[in-house]
DNA sequence: AATGAATGAGTTTTCATTCAT
DNA sequence: TATGAATGAAAACTCATTCAT
C-alpha cells in the first residue's frame, strides 16, 4: 500500500481491524445480552473519563466504577488497560468511518464543487459526533501500538477518496495525484481538527466549511504553471 | 487578542511566557553558574528521555540519574515534575521561535514567492532540529496546561507573520485575511509535521516542500469567484 | 500410633482419610453416574494443571475449563480450592497405596533379598507412575493442612512394613528395629524419589534400585559391634 | 560437573552466586550504614513471615510492614517478590555453608568413623540453626528457578566432600564411589532433616545421629559380595 | 443441577515527593 | 546546597467464590 495513500485515513482517525468487526467480542460466549450491554457501558465510562481526564488520570478502577460494574468484569472483557483503550479506538473509528462512506455514497452524480462541499461536510460532521472523544483518542494516544492496526483501514479510505477523486479527472489539473492527495489529506485533516475544536468566536461553521472547499477546489483545479 | 491570530503559534508549537523569560529560574540565587549548567542537564535529560521512552516511562528519578544529579536537587530547580516538563516545553519553544523569526528576518525585500518559499523552509529548518522532541512534546503532552502559556507567544508569531504578509497586500486576494491566515496556520502546520515526520518514500523534502508552497500561493493569490 | 511408624507412610507420601474412603463424595446425592466422572475430570485436569505449571498458576477457573466443566459445576463437588487439591492428595496417594500393597502382597514367601528387590521396586514403579503429579504435590504442597490426614494412612503403611519385615526376624540384625524402620524409611523415600526423578546421566534404573537394596540389605543385617 | 557429585550440594539446600558475595548488594551505592541494616531487616521479616505462613502467604506488603520499612523501601533493594526470596536463598545458604565448611576443616587428622560422625553432626547443626526457614525454603520453593545457582555452590560442595572421603580410601570399599556418594547425599539429607524436623519422641538426636553414623559407615565399608 | 458472568478484596509494583544528613 | 534513602498513595491486574438464570 502507498504511504501517500495511507495517509488519507489520517482526515478520521480511523482505527479498527480487516473486516471490520461489529464489536470487541468478549473472551467467547454466544449470545449475551447483559455481556454486550456491559461491554459497551465499560466503553462508553472510558470514553467519558478520558474526555474528562485525559489519559493518565485514566485508570481501570474508575472507568470500572463508572460503568457501573466491577474491576474483575472490566478485566473479563478486555485483557488489561491497554486492549479497553484499544477497542474504544476502533469502536470509534468504526463510527466515523460509517459516516464518512454514507457521505461518500451520497456524493454520486454531484458536480465537482458540490461534491468537495458533501465530502468535507461529512468529515465536518463525523468529527462533530464525539469530538471531545476524538481529540483526546488523537492526541494522547499517538504512539501506543495503533500503528498497525491503522494501514487496514486507511487503505478502505484513501482508495474511496481516490475513487472518489477519479471521477472528476476532467477537472483535475495536478501535476502528481499522489502528492495531492497527500497534501489535501494532512490539510483538510487539520482544518477539520481546527474548525470542530477550536473555531475563533468570528468565523461561523459554514464560512469555514466554504473555505475548505476553496482551498481544495484552487488546489486541484489550477494547473502547475 | 483575536483567536484567529493566536492560532499562528500553532505552527512552531511553541510555548512561553509573556515575555520571554530567559530561563525558567531555578528557586532564589541570582549568579551562580553551576546552577545554570544543571538546570540545563536536567532539561537535555528530560528531553532525551522523552523521545528514548514516551511521556509514560519518563519518570523524575531517571531524568536525575542520566542528568547526574541527585533527585533532591532536581526538585531544587522545578519544583514538581510538571514544571520540569513545562520548562522543556518553554526552552524548546523559545529555540524554534529563532529560528523562525531569524528566517522571517531574512525575508525582508524578497519577492512574494521568494518570501513564502524562505519561511516555509525555515518552518521545515526549524521542526527538524529535535524531531523527535517535538513530535513527543506534541502527541503526548498536548493537553497539559500549556493553554494559557501559549497564547502570550501565539500573539508575537501571529503578528509577525501578519506583517509578512502586510509586505505583499498587492498580491493577496483573500476575501477575508484573517480567516485565510486561520486557514493557512493550520494547514501549514499539519504539512511541515508530515513532512518532517512521515514523508512518503517517493517524495522528497524539496518536493513537498515546494507544493506547500504552491498551495500557499494559489490559495492567497486567486480572487474569489 | 506411635510417630515412628507414623513416618513410613511417607515412603508414599500419602494422604487420605481415616478408613480410606472412596472418594471425596459430591456434597449430596448419592447415585449419579454423571458426578462421579464429573469428579474424576476435575482432579484429572487439576492435576495436569498442576503438573504443567505448578501450584501458583493452578486457579479453579482454570481447571473448570480444563475439565470441560463451568466454574460452577466444580463448586458443587467441591467446597473449596484447598479441597479439591485435598482430593487429589487424596485421590494419587490410594492409587500409590494400591500399588505398594500389591506388591507387599507378592512378596508372600521370597527370601529376604528378594523380598527387598521386590518392594523397593514397587516403590519405584509407585513412583513413576505420576511421576510429575508426585513431585508437584510433595515439593510445592508440603504445609496445606495434609498432616492431619497423614496419620491414619501411614499407619495402615506403616503396619504392612513391619508385618512384612517380621517374616525375617532371624535375619535382621538391628540394634532397635524401630529406630531402623524410621532409618529405612526416610532413606528410602528419598532415594526412590532421586532416582525416579533426578537419576544422574550415568546411572541406570536397575543399578541404582540394586545398590537401594544392597544399602537396605547390610543396614539391616549387619548387628551392631 | 557430574551430576553425582552435583547432587551432594542438596544436603544444604545452598543457593549462592559463584564466588560467594557477601550480601545480596542493594542497586548501587557505596558505604551505607542505614542500607545494609534495612535490607538484613528486610529478609528477617522475610524468613519470619515465610515460615510463620507458608510462601502463599507471604506477601511484599506485609514483609514491609513487618520489617518496619515501607514496600518502596522493599522495592529499592529488592526488585520483586522472586528476587527477595532468592536472596533469602541465599543468605541462608551462605550461612549453612559455613557451617559446613567449619565442620569440615576441623575433621582433619581424625580416624574415619570419627570423621563421619563430625561431618554429620555438623550438617545435624547447620539444620538445626534456622530449622524452620530452611524447611520452607526447600518445600515449598523447589521450582524458583534455583536450579542454575545450585550448580555453582554444589560444585564446592561436592569437591570438599569428595576430598574428604578420598583421605580415607583405604577404609572404603564400595565398587562403585560415584553411586555410593550419590545414594548417600540423598539418605543423608532426607535423615538430618527427619532428624531435625521430625524426630519421633523415644529418640535422641544423639542416637540418631549414631544410627545415620552406622549406616553411613556400614554402606562404605563392605565391600559388595 | 449446571452455568458462567459478576464480584471485589487482595497482590504486586511504580514513582512523585520529602527530609535527615 | 546537595544528596539519595525512604515514603506511601495509587494503579494494574488476579482469582476464589457467589448467585441469578
Amino acid at each position: 500500500m502507498d504511504h501517500t495513500m495511507r495517509v488519507i485515513a489520517r482526515i478520521c482517525y480511523s482505527h479498527s481491524d480487516k473486516p471490520m468487526k461489529t464489536a470487541v467480542a468478549p473472551r467467547k460466549s454466544p449470545r449475551q445480552a447483559r455481556s454486550q450491554a456491559t461491554c459497551e457501558a465499560i466503553l462508553d465510562a472510558t470514553a467519558r473519563i478520558l474526555v474528562e481526564r485525559g489519559y493518565a488520570a485514566t485508570n481501570t478502577n474508575l472507568v470500572a466504577e463508572r460503568a457501573g460494574v466491577s474491576v474483575g468484569s472490566l478485566y473479563q472483557y478486555f485483557p488489561n488497560k491497554d486492549a479497553l483503550i484499544a477497542a474504544l479506538h476502533d469502536r470509534h473509528a468504526r463510527q466515523m468511518n460509517e459516516v464518512v462512506e454514507r457521505e461518500i455514497m451520497r456524493c454520486e452524480g454531484l458536480a465537482f464543487e458540490a461534491a468537495l462541499q458533501a465530502i468535507i461536510s461529512g468529515l465536518v460532521e463525523a468529527h462533530r459526533m464525539e469530538a471531545g472523544l476524538h481529540r483526546v483518542l488523537e492526541t494522547q494516544l499517538a504512539g501506543l501500538d495503533t500503528l498497525d492496526e491503522h494501514a487496514a483501514v486507511e487503505a478502505r479510505i484513501s482508495s474511496q477518496l481516490r475513487t472518489l477523486l477519479s471521477r472528476y479527472t476532467d477537472e483535475i489539473r495536478v501535476p502528481n495525484l499522489d502528492l495531492a492527495i497527500y497534501v489535501l489529506m494532512h490539510s483538510l485533516h487539520a482544518l477539520v481538527h481546527a474548525v470542530v475544536y477550536e473555531r475563533p468566536s468570528g468565523v461561523t461553521l459554514e464560512e469555514a466549511t466554504a473555505e475548505m472547499v476553496r482551498l481544495t477546489s484552487l488546489y486541484l483545479r489550477t494547473p502547475a504553471t
